[in-house]
Order: C-alpha cells, then structure tokens, then sequence
DNA sequence: GACTTTAGTTGGACAAAGTCCAGTATAGCT
DNA sequence: AGCTATACTGGACTTTGTCCAACTAAAGTC
C-alpha cells in the first residue's frame, strides 16, 4: 500500500503520520472495513488519531477514487481499498464476512431497453448474498 | 393492498388504526420509501401515529416477509411493498429515483464455483445506477 | 535548523436513523 | 360491558456520520 502513499503524495498529500496509519490499515484483499473498524485499528497503531481524522481521510481516499465505499449490509457504509479491480461482493448473511468476488457474463447486457425508463445506466453492483463456511459448521 | 391485510389478519395481526394506514401508505408499484417517510405519510392519515409504531410494523412486514428491506443509496433502509415479484432496481445517481426492474440472464449462473469461496450462495441482489431523463435534462 | 504558511488534526457539538422500554390504550374475545 | 393480551406512545438512548473553531505540524524558504 506504499504505493498509494506515493501516488497521494504525487497529488499534493501532505504525509502525516494519520494519514499513513490510516493506508496501513487499508492493506490486504477483501478489505472491507467500517469507518469505526479503521479507526480502532488506526488508535491502536496511533494512539490519539480522532475520528474526525479518519472520516475525513476515507472520505478524500473516496474522492480520489482509491478507495470504493460499499454497502453490503444495511448499517454503516464499508470502505474498500480494492478500488483497481472492477468486482463484485459475497456477503454471509449470517456474520457479515465479505469476499470480493468476479462474475463472468455482464449484468448490463442483462438490462433490456424496456426496463430502463429513459435512464442512462453507468454502472452495475451485484451483491452475492449466502451463508460462509465458518457459519455452515456451527 | 386490502390483499394484504386480509393475509395478516388470517396471520393473527390485530387490525388497527396504525396497521392500516402504514399498509395503505405503502400500496402502488415502484414504491421505495424510508421509514421516516412513510411515518411523514402516515402522519398525515392519522396524525398521532409515533415513529415507533412505523418502525414496528415494518420491522413485523419484512420478518413476514410482505416487504424487502433495500438500501439502495447508503443512507436510510428503504421499504418495498413489491416482495411478491422477484425484481432488482434502478437508482438514479443524482436524485435518488428508484425503479423496479427485471434484468433478463441468471446472475447467480455467473458465479463460478471458484469464486465462492466455499459459501453456500442463496441470493443476489443487482443494483444499476444511471442519471433518470429528469435529471439528465437539468 | 528556525521561520512561515497553510493544510491537516482535534474534540466536541450536532444531526439523522434506528432501538428500547415502562406506562397507557384498545382489539377482539366472552 | 368487562377482561386481557397485544399494540401504541413518547422519550431516552445508541450508532453512524457531519461540521466547526481552535490548534498543530509538514514542507518549502532562507
Ligand atoms: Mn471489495
Ligand atoms: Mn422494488
Ligand atoms: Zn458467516
Ligand atoms: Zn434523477
């Protein structure tokens, strides 16, 4: 994820510890976290970051277009370093893991002329919904 | 929507006042509304309605399974009365508009066993978002 | 390395969406 | 009409998110 530092900086980012501490815990695949889940990782490694901090960094990350904020549940929203890849999302109804996800055929195919009320259609979320292995044991 | 009613009531519900107008709020087709909006509506029928009868019974509704929770913008949970049909929507980006739509296609066929990642996937949920000829117009 | 500028951070107040509960009212039964 | 379980109410509380004025510090300049 020090590439993302780099390209933020490359934008005219300030690098400030926050900021930093907020991309470290964007890091991984199927990254799916909540503002609040970021910033109790983000305290965690930098102890008195506030919250306002971190809403405001995800919201510029958002704009940037490096971060994708996804609501797969009905509660808070998600925020999603995996911006790069165009994918889709598998949620367990049960725990609420979530696995990115690449469908093969093209969903906007699927939307005839006649269903589409004079829209201009631009974009396609498809949300996989099931029960994960880990909740199938128990 | 008096279909409705009559299924609840042979379901046990005691028909009142509340229960009615907050049925008759949510009669016609494309009907999305949140639960502050139907209670504004309902209030207007009968106005000492609380928001938390609202929130009640459409929590009752959607545990029967006579309304779908959707949360198409991340904001509010939206409430629709169209869970007979199963449909997917169409959202308009800018003003929030909300269409019921019927894509052709099986999306859960696109769902190679390699990307389930073990989960049991019983359900998909497709969103199209777009800008409606409304807004396209300004 | 100190100075300056200005973007970034902070904590708290506020707002919106939703839940919960103790007390009151009433639908439906007899 | 009277009874009782069910439903309703209003308000307190929680969660998620936004906003702002005062403070802090990154990065450029010397
Ligand atoms: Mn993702
Ligand atoms: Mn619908
Ligand atoms: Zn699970
Ligand atoms: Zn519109």
């Amino acid at each position: 994820m020090s590439d993302l530092l780099e390209r933020l900086r490359g934008r005219g980012w300030r690098m400030t510890a926050q900021r930093r501490v907020v991309a470290e815990v964007l890091a991984g695949d199927h990254v799916h976290l909540t503002a609040d889940e970021v910033h109790a990782r983000a305290v965690a490694k930098l102890p008195e970051i506030s919250r306002a901090t971190v809403y405001n960094t995800l919201g510029e990350l958002v704009t940037l277009g490096e971060v994708l904020e996804v609501s797969t549940d009905k509660r808070a929203k998600r925020y999603d370093p995996n911006a790069h890849r165009p994918h889709h999302h598998l949620v367990c109804a049960q725990c609420g893991a979530i696995r990115d996800v690449h469908p093969t055929g093209n969903p906007m195919a699927d939307l005839p002329d006649s269903e589409r009320f004079g829209f201009t259609v631009s974009d396609v979320e498809v949300t996989y919904r099931g029960t994960c292995p880990n909740c199938a044991k128990a």
